[in-house]
DNA sequence: AATTATTATGATATTGATTTCATATCGTGA
DNA sequence: TCACGATATGAAATCAATATCATAATAATT
C-alpha cells in the first residue's frame, strides 16, 4: 500500500498524509481520520522514496575493523546511544581488518545511503585520503588523527608512557615489550613511542630484542611471551600494547613458573572487563572508549547541524588503574 | 549529479547508465564511454532512489539487545560475514535490553528499509508475536524458539546438564545455580531446566536456598555467589547459566578463601576469551554462537530467496570444555 | 531464405514519497 | 471594514532511479 492509495482509504488528500508524517498544518478531523485508517491498514511510508525527495536517510554508516572487540563494541554502544536518541541508526560495516572492505565501505557510502560516516579506521593510506576528500557527508573518525576531519581520540602515547614510568619507578631495570603492528598510528606506534619515552626517561636504552609486536589476541601475546622469555633474556618489566595480549603473555609465565610481579611485572592498556578477574590481576590504563564513541557521535550530529568546515581534535585522557600485576616494593 | 545529467556528460541515454550498473544489454564503446565518465565525475547512483523502484534495499536489519557481549559479538560476526559476502550491508539496532526499543525497531523495519530481519530477542511477549506477523518481509531468530519462523537456537538445556552432571559424576552433593532470568527462555529458564535435570537424576533435590538469579555482568555473579556463600550454605559445586556470571562468582571464592575446585566446583557456559586465564582455568560449554550466526544468515538467505512458508528449528549442539575448575577427583 | 532468438536501444511510464504553488479561510489589529 | 499574517488545502511538479515497451540490428536455427 502507497501514500495514495492509503489517502483515498483514509478520505484525505495525498498532501494531507504527507503532512500527518511531516508535521505541517492540518486540522484536527483530518488526524483522527488518519490515525483512524492508519489502525485498520497498518500503512508505513516508505523510507526509500522519502529519503529520494527530502535527501535525508536516517542513517549513520559505521565502519569498524572488527566486531567482536571489547573496546570497539564499547565505543560502538556509546555511538548508539547518541544517535538512538537522535532517531539515526546504524548501518554498521564489518571491514574483517580488510583494507579493501574498507576501501568498498567508504564508496558504498557515496551512494547517498548514508547521512553521515563514522570510522574506526586503523591505517590511514593515501587511498583512504582520497576517498575521504570526495566524501559528500560528514565525516569522524574515532580513535585516529587525521588533518582535516574531525576526531576523537585517546592519549596512547600518555597512556603508555605511564604505564610503563609506573613499573619503571618500582625498580624494573630491564624493561620488555609486545606491542601492536606500528602501521596502527594510535594502538601500534604512539603506545611504542610512550614505552620508549619512559624507558629513555628512566635512563635506560630500548633493546630491540626485548620488544616484539604481537596481533591483537591473547593467543598471539601467548606466542611473542614465548619468544621475549625462552631464551637467555630476563625482563624484570613487561608493557603490553593491549590487555588480551597481556592476558595471553601472563598465562605463558604462569605456565612457565615466572612470577608475577616478583619476578616481572606486567601492564596493559583498555581496562577490559577480565583484568581483576585474572590469575594475578592486571595493571592496566583506562581509556574512554564509551566516551569516545558518545563525543564522536555529538560531533558528527553537530557536523550535520551546521555544516561547518572548522574541524577539531578531541582527545580524551587516561586513568592509570593499578592491580597486583605491578603490586611490587623496590 | 543525477542519472541523466550523468548520460548526458557520458553521452549516451540515460537506460544506457541504468543498463551499465545492472547488467543489462550494453555495447562495449557505450561502456567506455560510461566508464571514462565516471573517472571524470565520481559519478554514483543513488541507492535510496534505487530502492523506491526495484524495492530491494540490500539491508538486512540485525536487533541486538547488547553490543558489548562476546557471545553477542560473535554472533553478528558470523551473520556479518555471510551477508557481506552477498552484498548485503547491516542495519543494527542496539536495544540496550530495553523492551521498548525491541518493539520501535520492528516498526521501523516495516517501513521498507530492509530486505529482511534477524532477531536476537531475549523475551517474547504478545506484542512481538503480532508485530512480527505483520512482517512484510524474511526474519529469522537467533538464540530462542518461536514456532511459525527460521530460528537458529543452541541446546541450552542441554549444555546446563551435561555441565551439571560432569561436577555432579565427580561426586558433589550439594549444587548451587546462579542463573539469568527466567523471562528470557534460553540462558534463563533452559539452562536452569538442564541444571534441575542434572540434578534430580543424581538422586539429588534442588534447594530454592542454594538458587540465584543474576544479571549478564561479573559484578552481578560476584554479588550472587556472596548471598551463596555467606550464609551457613555449604555448596560443593555451582553452576552458572554464562561464563561472566561465573567469573564474578570466581572472584568472590577467591577474596574469600574458598578453593576452586576442592571446596567448590564452579562450571559456567559460553566458552569466553577470558576462560583459560581466570586465575583457576574455568570448565565452560563452547556454544556455536560465530556459526548461529553464519546459519541464521544462510536462512535468511534462502527464506528471501524462495520466498518458501516452511520454517525449520536448526538446534546446534555443545563441547564441554574441561579445565582446572572442576578438575576434582572423588 | 525464412524464421526465430538474442542482443541492443532509447523514449516514456512508473515507483512512493516530499515540495511547491496557487488559493482559501480565519482571527486580529489598525 | 480593510489588510495582513497564520493556518489549511489539494493538484501537480519533483526527486533519482528502474521497468516497460516498441523496435531495430544481429546471430543462430531450421
Amino acid at each position: 500500500m502507497n501514500i495514495s492509495e492509503f489517502a483515498k482509504e483514509a478520505g484525505v488528500s495525498v498532501s494531507a498524509v504527507s503532512r500527518y508524517f511531516n508535521n505541517g498544518y492540518l486540522a484536527e478531523d483530518k488526524k483522527e481520520k488518519i490515525e483512524a485508517a492508519l489502525k485498520r491498514t497498518g500503512y508505513m511510508p516508505s523510507y526509500s522514496a522519502r529519503a529520494v525527495r527530502s535527501k535525508v536517510t536516517k542513517l549513520i554508516g559505521v565502519i569498524l575493523p572488527k566486531l567482536s572487540s571489547e573496546s570497539i563494541s564499547r565505543v560502538t554502544e556509546g555511538i548508539s546511544e547518541v544517535l538512538g536518541e537522535e532517531g539515526f541508526e546504524l548501518l554498521l560495516v564489518n571491514t574483517a581488518n580488510d583494507y579493501n572492505r574498507e576501501i568498498s565501505s567508504l564508496e558504498l557510502f557515496r551512494q547517498n545511503r548514508v547521512d553521515g560516516v563514522i570510522l574506526l579506521a586503523s591505517v590511514f593510506t593515501d587511498l583512504h585520503r582520497s576517498l575521504l576528500a570526495k566524501m559528500r557527508v560528514s565525516v569522524v573518525i574515532i580513535g585516529q588523527q587525521l588533518k582535516g576531519y574531525n576526531c576523537v581520540c585517546h592519549n596512547d602515547e600518555g597512556a603508555a608512557y605511564s604505564m610503563t614510568k609506573l613499573m619503571l619507578n618500582k625498580g624494573a631495570k630491564q624493561p620488555a615489550f609486545i606491542g601492536a603492528n606500528p602501521d596502527d598510528k594510535a594502538a601500534g606506534l604512539d603506545r611504542r613511542l610512550g614505552f620508549e619515552r619512559a624507558v629513555k626517561e628512566a635512563g635506560l636504552t630500548v633493546d630491540p630484542k626485548y620488544c616484539e609486536i604481537a596481533k591483537f589476541s591473547m593467543s598471539s601475546g601467548y606466542e611473542k611471551a614465548r619468544r621475549l622469555f625462552s631464551n637467555r633474556l630476563k625482563p624484570d618489566c613487561l608493557f603490553c600494547a593491549t590487555d588480551n595480549i597481556a592476558a595471553g603473555a601472563m598465562q605463558y609465565l604462569r605456565e612457565n613458573n615466572i612470577r608475577v610481579p616478583d619476578d616481572v611485572m606486567v601492564g596493559g592498556v583498555g581496562d577490559s572487563r577480565f583484568d581483576k578477574v585474572l590469575y594475578v590481576p592486571l595493571s592496566t590504563v583506562h581509556l574512554h572508549y564509551k566516551t569516545a564513541g558518545i563525543e564522536g557521535a555529538k560531533m558528527l550530529l553537530s557536523e550535520m547541524k551546521d555544516g561547518s568546515e572548522v574541524h577539531r581534535i578531541l582527545q580524551l585522557e587516561y586513568e592509570i588503574i593499578e592491580r597486583e600485576s605491578t603490586d611490587k616494593h623496590c
